[in-house]
Formats: structure tokens, sequence, C-alpha cells
DNA sequence: CTAGTTCTTAAAGCGCACTTTAAGTCAAGC
DNA sequence: GCTTGACTTAAAGTGCGCTTTAAGAACTAG
């Protein structure tokens, strides 16, 4: 198959498809004539990176899982560590978000006519950080 | 007040007041032998911005606040209707934290020996998207 | 054979919110 | 007067994940 093939099949644009090629997280395709060449693999292996991106990770981690330390250990037990590390990861940035929330409901009490009296009021309670 | 001790009790660098002077979020500053030079009145601004920063919003967002149109309505108003769809984004964002955990969660199970074995699986339960 | 589509590369661009750098000016203490 | 530190500017850099661009080579249909 060539690139625009494998982009169409896998539903990602051909541009995502060599620019994980030239970050490494996909090996160097097989070229005739200098265009690249594809097997059916390739198109297992951009679903599990588009899954991985939908499940958050980074191409930097998308890598790791890929071509991480240990390759000796089955697929399966390096996703689990690198899944369990995301969740984690993602609980702290909804916590995140959360807070944000609760200082809009607590601001949207505010009856303030000029911005500056906000400030007054967010400087005397010196609570918000 | 000259910047760096603005900066110093607002607790921000002297480079992002500079920047919020720029990108106009903040009036242009008085200018003494080319030098800025701060009233009081900068530290409730700046303690605004920061507070609109943890509360999400962007600097485009926080500029709308400042300067947005109909600034006769009272501060509080404009804040409240931009504070309720901040709010409501934020519940969108959460939301797509929680499908990535449910994918996470979900793919924790998986005991494939080679990536490629999760690629397959991946194809053939078409349900990911 | 030719036109039109698809492919190639390296490099630059994007959006966001700043930070850093470079080269120079101003302020303050001794 | 001199040094040191804080200030000035415009422009470039950062991190992330691509996309876009430009100029050219290869493939495909008719």
């Amino acid at each position: 198959m060539k690139i625009g093939e494998v982009a169409r099949k896998a539903g990602v644009r051909t541009s995502s498809i060599r620019f994980y090629e030239k970050t490494g997280v996909l090996p160097p395709a097989v070229r005739q004539n200098g265009q690249r060449r594809y097997a059916a693999e390739a198109l297992l292996q951009l679903a599990v990176v588009e899954f991985a991106r939908k499940a958050g990770f980074t191409i930097a981690e998308i890598k790791l899982l890929f071509h991480g330390f240990r390759k000796s250990a089955p697929a399966s037990a390096r996703w689990r560590r690198l899944a369990q590390k995301k969740y984690t990861e993602i609980d702290i940035q909804i916590a995140r978000l959360k807070d944000m929330q609760k200082l809009l409901k607590k601001s949207m009490r505010c009856h303030c006519t000029k911005l500056d009296d906000c400030g007054r009021i967010l400087l005397s309670h010196r609570e918000n950080r």
C-alpha cells in the first residue's frame, strides 16, 4: 500500500504518518523508488497509536510504548504500567478542572461594579492561592 | 512602583506584566524616563488577571473581560456571563478526560504479547471511535 | 504521451502563554 | 565616577502535535 491508501484506511492524514515515522513512533517504511510502501501490519500499528492518542498519551509516551526499555516483557505489561500512570495523571487534571469550577462558581456570586473592586476583594481574602 | 516591585508583590514575573501590556490585557503603564511606573491599582488588576487565569480563562478571554463590548454593564455581569460559559467548557473537558479513563481501564484488561495483536483487536471491534 | 494525481523532502507555520536573549539605558549606593 | 542591578525593546525560542508549503519526482488513466 502507498501512504495515501494507508491514511485513508486508518482515518488519519498522510502528514501524521510521515510525522510518526520521523519522530520514531513508527518504523521507517520500506521504499520503492523513494516512495513508502506498507504491509497490512502498518494498519494495526496505526490503530494502536490512535487508540493511545485517544487515551491521552503524548507522542513521547507512545514512543515509549512501542520502543520502551525491557522489550522482552509482554506488550500488555508495558501498556498496563503506562496506562495506570496515565490514569492517575488524568485524575489530577480532573481535580484541577474541578478546582477551576469551584473558583468560577464562587466568583459568580460577585456583585462588583468595577473590576478593581473584585481585585480589592481578592487581595483582602488572600485565600486564592 | 517600578515593574520589578509590582511583579514581586503580585507574585508574577516582569515578563508576564510586559506581555499583558503588549497584548492589551493591561493598559500601557505611565513612563518615567522610558521606564514603567505603577500605582497600587495595578496590583488589583493583576490580582483579577491571576484569578481569571487560575479559573481557566485564556488571555483573549481575560482581555474581553477587561475591555469587552458593552462596558456600561457592571463588571460582575460581564464576568458572570463569561464564567458561566467557561464553566460549561470545563464540564466538556472533564467529560473528555473521563472518557479517556474509561478507555484506559478497559485496555488494562488486555493480555496481548505483541502490540500488533492489540491492533488486531482494536480493528475487529470497531467500537473505538 | 500527456495530464492530473500522488508522492517526496526539509523547513516553516500554528496556537497558546509566556520566557529568553541581546544589546543597550537608567537608577542607586559607595 | 563607577559598578551593580533593574530596566528597556524587538525578536526569537519553548513545548506539543501536527499541518502547510514549496519545489520537484513518480505513478496512473486515457
